[in-house]
DNA sequence: CTAGGGTTAG
């Protein structure tokens, strides 16, 4: 039976739980007697070293498994000193055995192995040569132990394992396990051991320990340390230092090292250049990276699929579709199969033009090409849908993955989760989380910031910490995108103050830096004019070390506009180029949209032209400023002009431009365009929303007969068109003031059953105007409708009606209302 | 070394 439990040779990692099953379930020997005795007995009063040395001698005779009553005997008899010299003693022995004892014990009984215990397994895996199976056992033990524990682990491993013939293995493979493990410092203090003991680490244990110093400049030192040490480098060395040297912006360096590997008489390797190809594209020189890619062939070397993959990747993400399409033809003539990978990397190039029937083309091509989709294509396609909003096609792609045998996996959810909470539909993405959780999958740090973000883009920001509290509870750490969704949350719905104190706890350490941070509170105190502490918070950004985006530059330079200091908000505008940033779209927008509101229609035609001159190019938001720029002078012409112009550019107006045009014509009473332009919007496909038709109701209410207001706004509730508060409120104001308190009333009540939230100020407003009008009966029944709805009475009010009750002589009212207010302390002094 | 999900500004 041990033959069979020897034969698996899985990882150790994985043996643990299942090795139990199979065991007890086999019944060939019948326990021992003396066994049985001892099980029957409490092991609490009768610790008995003489049954230990039993059990062990049933260990050695390899009968340990022969029923789970005799192990259960084990373990209440011994304790875990015993246990490790029992491993111990059987490492040298029987070391299978000692391994799988170990591993039941641990992982069955709960037993802590002493370090000492642990190590005897490492060194009887390192002599066998079980090298997987070392790796994860000795992972294990440093996750157990933590980051800071290999002084302690050294000394242990250098006293008493130096005779043990495995033992410059086993610290190697420690090297190795810390660095993987990201426990760098740890890594870099076994390392230094090694030196004293002068055993030399393997290049794989260097190689990692590079990969993960990449960013830093400490990789050269231990490269350094690795040329001082002799041991022979591999071609992933060279790759590693290449892409460290990119990853701290050191290009020319990175390309100098590359080319040093044919001075030393090699040839720069196939890897190395790849790395190389792939950085300058990520930081798009996907022209460098093509000549990179060609100068390959003139070393007589051929690109292999990476290579390809990674161009052709550089090509999607500049938008170059065609080019990429291109080399992919060229691969397959230099007989290089473009696989699964390339496919993917190409559905998701159309898909970032939003072009999804160009990616469900690649699909075809791939079915045509025998390759069979898998769940990345998948993905992209399902992300492309849902941005489109067509959720139709996307429930059908996920029963696809379905049939097609795919379980959906977080990355799926996730991008289902997002496109949920990007249309504001929270409680489902709740729901869809849940579902997650129930089938196993484990919500990770980018699913958490997805529902986080969405909650504090709802205003639901208590509930956002909840859910923060919840992730922190399941070891999941927050990061700067999960941080800065709860401030922008708190900086939205809660105080100032309240945003700054989270701001604070978590840049005051100084560990977290981030400049997203600093924009959101930056922005946030411009918005509420308070530029003097937004300005502070920019010199703090220096003093962090930290480096300002041209986020940064656009807040603070709106803060300037919203404080009507627009002189200071261009020399902030001038002063971005100093600091290497270039002005977006956004940047020039706010200026231009302060000239506009303080009716300098000339300063914002000369910023545009001025942008335009610096080839930055106006999006829909610069040109919707624009149109209201010429209507406030009523050139209303013109900005019809602009409209066309921007239809030839490419840059389709959306709904705020078409509602500011819109809004413009109902002003100069031209209703007839006004609804013209409303048919062109869907003529080009621009919803119209709820601002738009309140819009035309209102330029109805003020243009022409109300009959034909309410005739259009029974339109629009026939048509199930959503509407919100603003258009009851604005054709309920429209009735009042021609005197018709029934329809008003009447249509104050619809607003009412629609659920809407409706405030005092709503009620206020109704009442002042039929007080006004001395429409006292009405105005009871409003009362009574204010105050059962829960609402209390303010003075302002009590004051309007106290009038409006004397005006028509309702003595008895008066009073009685009266009595209220006092009662209330409602009465003016 | 390549492919799929998440922040800030008008």
């Amino acid at each position: 039976m041990l033959n069979h439990i020897h034969q698996w040779t899985r990882p150790l990692k994985r043996f643990p739980l299942k090795s139990l099953t199979p065991l007890s379930s086999l019944t060939f020997t019948k326990p021992s007697a003396s066994a049985s005795a001892a099980a029957d007995t409490n092991p609490a009063d009768t610790y008995d070293p003489a049954a230990s040395l039993e059990i062990l001698k049933c260990l050695k005779s390899k009968d340990l498994y022969s029923s789970s009553l005799c192990l259960k005997t084990l373990v209440d008899r011994l304790n875990s000193v015993q246990v490790d010299e029992v491993i111990g003693d059987l490492g040298a022995e029987d070391p299978e055995l000692a391994i799988e004892l170990f591993y039941l014990l641990k992982n069955e009984h709960g037993f802590r192995h002493s370090r000492v215990c642990s190590f005897v397994v490492a060194h009887v895996l390192a002599g066998k040569r079980r090298l997987m199976e070392l790796r994860s056992f000795l992972r294990e033990l440093v996750e157990e132990e933590g980051s800071g524990s290999a002084p302690s682990l050294c000394e242990l491993l250098g006293n008493r394992f130096r005779v043990w013939e495995s033992n410059g293995l086993v610290w190697d493979m420690f090297a190795f396990v810390y660095s993987r493990s990201e426990m760098v410092h740890d890594a870099l203090f076994v390392l230094a051991k090694m030196k004293d003991l002068n055993i030399r680490a393997s290049i794989l244990t260097y190689n990692s320990l590079l990969f993960n110093l990449r960013h830093t400049n400490i990789m050269l030192d231990v490269y350094e340390e690795i040329k001082a040490s002799g041991t022979p480098q591999s071609e992933y060395t060279t790759s590693i230092l290449v892409d460290g040297l990119c990853r701290q912006s050191l290009f020319q360096e990175a390309v100098a090292f590359h080319q040093e590997t044919e001075r030393k008489g090699s040839m720069p390797s196939v890897v190395s250049f790849n790395t190389l190809i792939s950085r300058f594209c990520e930081v798009g020189y996907v022209d460098v990276a093509k000549s990179f890619f060609c100068m390959m062939f003139k070393y007589g070397l051929l690109p292999d699929a990476y290579s390809y993959n990674i161009l052709i990747h550089g090509l999607c993400v500049a938008g170059s579709m065609e080019e990429a399409l291109e080399f992919t033809d060229d691969m397959e003539n230099h007989g290089v199969e473009p696989d699964v990978v390339t496919y993917n990397i190409l559905a998701k190039g159309f898909h970032l033009l939003g072009m999804m029937c160009g990616a469900w083309e690649i699909i075809r091509h791939m079915l045509h090409k025998g390759l069979n989709p898998d769940i990345v294509i998948y993905t992209i396609l399902m992300c492309g849908h849902c941005q489109t909003g067509d959720i139709e096609k996307v429930s059908e792609l996920r029963e696809e993955m379905l049939s097609q045998g795919f379980q959906l996996n977080d990355i799926c959810y996730s991008v289902l989760l997002s496109s949920l909470c990007k249309k504001g539909r929270i409680s489902e993405a709740l729901s869809l989380l849940h579902e997650m959780e129930s089938i196993g999958l484990k919500p990770d740090l980018v699913t958490y910031s997805i529902l986080i973000h969405g909650l504090c883009k709802q205003g639901e920001v208590q509930h956002a910490i909840q859910l923060y509290n919840k992730m922190h509870s399941k070891r999941v750490f927050p990061n700067s995108f999960t941080h800065s969704a709860i401030l922008w949350g708190l900086s939205e719905k809660g105080t100032l103050s309240e945003a700054r104190t989270f701001f604070d706890a978590l840049t005051k350490s100084g560990l977290i830096k981030d400049i997203v941070l600093y924009n959101i509170m930056i922005h946030r105190y411009a918005k509420h004019g308070k530029i003097g502490e937004a300005v502070q918070l920019y010199k703090q950004i220096f003093e962090s070390r930290i480096t300002p985006s041209i986020v940064t530059f656009n807040s603070l330079i709106y803060g300037f506009c919203k404080s009507r200091k627009l002189a200071e908000a261009r020399t902030w505008l001038d002063a971005i180029n100093t600091h290497g940033l270039v002005p977006t779209a956004v940047t020039y927008t706010t200026l231009m949209n302060a000239l506009c509101e303080e009716g300098n229609i000339r300063g914002m035609l000369e910023v545009l032209s001025e942008m335009e001159t610096r080839a930055i190019k106006p999006t829909s938001v610069t040109y919707t400023v624009v149109v209201k720029g010429l209507c406030k002078q009523h050139r209303l012409q013109e900005s019809l002009h602009l409209l066309d112009s921007m239809h030839a550019k490419g840059i389709s107006p959306d709904e705020f431009t078409y509602n500011t045009i819109i809004h413009c014509f109902c002003k100069a009473q031209d209703m007839r365009k006004a609804f013209q332009l409303h048919s062109e919007m869907l003529l080009h496909n621009v919803q119209p929303g709820p601002v738009t038709y309140n819009v035309l109701i209102n330029g109805l209410c003020v243009n022409r007969d109300l009959k034909e207001a309410d005739r259009y706004f029974s339109f629009l509730q026939d048509q199930n068109i959503r509407l919100t508060k603003p258009a009851y409120t604005t054709l309920i104001k429209a009735h009042c003031a021609k005197g018709d308190a029934s329809k008003a009333d009447a249509l104050f009540r619809q607003m009412v059953e629609k659920g809407f939230e409706i405030s005092i100020r709503d009620y206020s407003a109704m009442i002042n105007r039929l007080s006004r009008r001395k429409l006292t009966t009405n105005v009871k029944v409003f009362l009574r409708m204010m105050l059962s709805d829960g609402i209390s009475l303010d003075q302002e009010i009590c004051l309007v009606i106290l009038n409006a009750f004397r005006g028509v002589g309702d003595l008895n009212s008066e009073f009685e209302l009266l009595a209220v207010t006092i009662k209330h302390g409602l009465f003016p002094d």
